[in-house]
DNA sequence: ATTGTAATCTTGACACTGTCAAGATTTTAA
DNA sequence: TTAAAATCTTGACAGTGTCAAGATTACAAT
């Protein structure tokens, strides 16, 4: 694979890889610059020529997690155009879904391990993305009437969050089991979109 | 107040209190047990007749935030006796207040800076009474006919956890500037319940 | 093609961190 | 009174983020 040349090549997206194999592995707790070059195969510095500091690195992991969770969002609203109802809950599962399959990346992406002194353009780009495609697919749902109309973006914030927290304090340990032994994660925030929806 | 004495004679507390400040002064990131131990006018060392690591110390300041937020959520209950709508949408309140005013010790209580290996019985004891706090908010609404019956516990982590993504959310800078000037967090949070109560 | 400049990577160093071991001091209990 | 337990200190170690200086390579301008 890797012919050991002095420049590795393609050493910023080997880094990146390296740091979202050791966050599914190990956690955020253990994800270090220095064993992301290690595991790159270069020197303890050599991230230092692709990312300012482990910030930045965060930023581009957290970046790649928005791009995937993007993905998500677009195959679920793709594969249901013309049912705005279905769009919405599953785009609603994929979220579920890509958090569930991607537990630490999540946590990075919305832990603020990113402290946001610094701006990154580019994680600031595709997080609001992902937000534009959730406003999309309420906007759609309101002009189908399945949602009341009004400002669509705080709608977006109140449903989205709505998703957002029962995932987070899932994935946080802090919903009862015995909460989750009647009805999975799944069906919880089917559910919550359900009764937000006949409203 | 202290007299020098070799032994400190309240050390626990006054780590954790020590805890407290930095985290609110210099953030999560800058939270050490050496900097604690420093500020608590004790040896870099001291913390471990106390703490079996640095976890422990988490687990302590958590532990506290907690008790605090199940407090504030008490007094909402008991200030509004007799009236479960006011209960429901004042302790969501208390829970924005909480949030916004302790940012950090907000994000350490749910953003898993805890990792749950070994477990803190104090602090399940307390972060799960909140819960149940909620949930009896939720079970006299049910009583009230003010929201639909079912499975108060589903339906309390379907509430919670609505206040609690649009509050983790906006903590972390995920909710866009547009959505914040036209409404205030107080005000989202409201809307959202008031949504979710005349279903 | 040559050469100078920029990009990439390495070695070495520093301060800071969590944590352990050994020992000092104080409190508590027998 | 004294033995044991609790509390605190000093000293050490490995791991960390980051800087500085220099080595190696790629590349663009001549």
């Amino acid at each position: 694979m890797k012919s050991k040349t002095y420049h590795h090549g393609d050493l910023k997206n080997a880094l990146i890889k390296a740091g979202v194999e050791i966050l599914a592995k190990e956690g955020i707790g253990k994800l270090s610059l220095r064993k992301v070059a290690l595991k790159a195969g270069v020197s303890h510095t050599a991230p230092y020529s692709h990312f300012s500091d482990k910030q930045s690195l965060i930023a581009a992991i957290s970046t790649e997690g928005f791009q995937r969770l993007s993905k998500a969002l677009d195959s679920a609203i793709k594969s249901h155009a013309n049912n705005p109802k279905k769009q919405l809950i599953e785009g609603a599962q994929a979220y579920v879904k890509f958090a569930l399959a991607n537990k630490d990346i999540f946590k990075i992406m919305f832990s603020s391990a990113l402290e946001k002194e610094k701006d990154y353009p580019a994680f600031v780009e595709v997080s609001q993305k992902a937000f534009i495609q959730v406003i999309d697919i309420v906007r759609t749902c309101q002009e189908a009437n399945i949602i009341k109309s009004g400002e669509a973006d705080v709608l977006a914030v109140i449903i989205w969050g709505q998703v957002h927290g029962i995932i987070a304090l899932a994935i946080e340990g802090q919903i009862s089991h015995t909460v989750l032994e009647k009805k999975s994660l799944q069906e919880i925030v089917t559910q919550a979109i359900e009764q937000a929806i006949k409203s």
